[in-house]
DNA sequence: CTGAAAGCGCTTACAG
DNA sequence: CTGAAAGCGCTTACAG
């Protein structure tokens, strides 16, 4: 710890005033209580020169407010969740809110202890990345009244706000470009779940394909995601035996394990199988790929900024009735994978 | 805000103890003072009962700690960065010790504001990637006796803790494998900084070369870390015309956007040029390209668990003279693109 | 314009 | 084994 900090009562003694008058010259604000000009000017001195730092705990303990918001995502070395952490926190920085960050892993149990802690800790609020059978934890916040924000996903039936993308339309536009290139055996390769993005982005392209009469044609591939490489290595063969000419895929990381396997085999993109990935840009790297990587574009810095300025709101107006649903739009990126050659 | 908490005063008052019966009850601990078994068990039951949950603010304000730590890092979407930070917010999850992540993107005075409002917020500790121009925050620290780890980097003349990667080993590792391979003409790729893990690459780089004897061969190029793929651009043809066999990258994203520029101006690796990397593995994704590419592994577990261990022992014995500093070994991953062709 | 005092929720010597 | 009370550092109605 700190070696004996300088409290308001340090202050108090040295300027020869109550620890009242310190605490009004010092936060001021909302000129409330006036104090003389002269007075704060020589408060606010001689608190600078004792190098005062005022405890927040104390402060905390008394208002209630920590100024502290708690950030729960599915795992902060993901790069998805870097960016918005990173996001979020530049946001809040901004705005004197300290961050607190917690991964779930997906799993939760982890979810549920970290709100417990970050509850204890008392944040203010949280933004949150909900993971799969959870919806009570979730339910409990709301039901609390405590200020949350979901991104990324969302549950249709509860009252909560929430920042997500608009997935049904993202892979709307993947089949789009790719019936524009004239393809027509597509296939939607995703991974088992019930989380809502993922769900989404399936019906999406179910959707999609029915729009331009390809009901015969859709046909979707899900793995467990784990040992995803693995798995791709059975799966993409099986599906290029299928005789099927392009592959959208609904995560990056899918993406990239079966571009993996397809150099491995010796297929090349888009010439034996065409692809369109989710999320790329300059952080994800396919940049290292022989050829560019077709992708759907999330508006990632928005999920942070979005989600905090939500949050933001709720804290302040404390209610948390008047919940906002933000929907992103995302974004074809068409390059070469996706190229009818 | 959670509506209306139950406080330590509602138990007493619900079991019909004083408050002190049950703090002592509930935290227990250092059995210092002796409680009956069944008093515990009650008060434990009604606690639970009513969903107590401690006020942190509270506690800290009497206790003096929060436990809670500041983890300070460059930038928390850099991946290794982020790996690190997921590692010490497991460990200090396992632990009961809730992170505070803040970004400094190199800046001194985003750092030292950091620095400033964790120390606000009462954390116990710091563990800290130092940014260049910053060691008067550093000791500033030290001289008042707050626990900090630094990791990655380190001053020398500092009585600090720290887990720093032994940099000079890392780049003669490559050096060896490269004049193994049969290469000379290797030259040292970095960018302008006094950072100490850059600065001691170079130092390993060179001393190496000396070692076997290629005083004449002794040559490093430095960019400016900004606009590095344009910067490669122009940088990567004129090395390639001097007449340069191998490349050694002082960095992950070095590596990668000079890999981009090669495959851009038709260059094959490693036949026209030898390539060694820094920092490979999955999540850098060096997967995509179309050969293996070689490079420094940092066992960057390590330095979250390490510096997180460290860290514990400093704020539990309190006496942060007794500072630790561990020293990790690099790997060398040698594949393809290190390959005399 | 300024001060005295209560109280946020907890822990911990001090009595009994 | 248990209770009464002080105090951590701050804010804020209430007086003056």
């Amino acid at each position: 710890m700190v070696a004996k900090r300088t409290t308001i009562k340090d202050i108090a003694e040295a300027v020869g005033v109550s620890t009242a008058l310190v605490s009004f010259a010092l936060n001021d604000g909302n000129k409330k209580y006036r104090v003389s000009e002269e007075m704060v000017r020589k408060i606010r001195s001689v608190a600078r020169e004792m190098n005062y730092q005022p405890n927040s705990a104390a402060k905390s303990l008394r208002s209630g407010r920590t100024d502290t918001i708690g950030v729960i995502l599915s795992d902060i070395s993901n790069r998805f969740f870097a960016d918005i952490a990173r996001c979020i926190e530049d946001e809040a920085s901004e705005a004197g809110i300290t961050v607190m960050i917690g991964s779930t892993d997906e799993n939760p149990r982890k979810f549920e202890r970290l709100v417990d802690v970050f509850l204890n800790k008392g944040v203010d609020g949280f933004i949150i990345v909900p993971c799969e059978k959870s919806v009570h934890v979730i339910r409990r916040l709301v039901e609390a009244k405590v200020p949350v924000v979901l991104i990324d996903r969302t549950y249709a039936d509860l009252d909560v706000s929430s920042v997500t993308l608009n997935n049904r339309k993202a892979t709307m536009l993947a089949v789009d470009e790719l019936y524009g290139q004239g393809f027509r055996k597509i296939r939607f390769i995703t991974y088992h779940t019930t989380i809502s993005n993922i769900v989404d982005r399936e019906t999406g392209y179910v959707e999609s394909m029915r729009k331009y009469g390809l009901e015969d044609e859709i046909s979707v591939s899900k793995i467990k995601y784990e040992n995803i490489l693995e798995n791709m290595r059975k799966l993409i063969p099986q599906v290029l035996e299928d005789g099927v000419e392009a592959l959208i895929f609904s995560t990056n990381r899918l993406a990239i394990d079966s571009l993996v396997v397809l150099r491995e085999i010796g297929k090349k993109v888009p010439e034996d199988v065409a692809v369109i990935a989710f999320d790329g840009s300059e952080t994800f790297a396919f940049d290292l790929y022989y050829t560019t990587v077709s992708y759907i574009k999330q508006p990632i810095e928005k999920f942070g900024t979005e989600a905090f300025s939500v949050l933001s709101k709720l804290i302040k107006t404390g209610d948390t009735r008047d919940y906002k649903t933000v929907v992103l739009h995302p974004e074809l990126i068409a390059q070469e994978s996706s190229k009818k050659k």
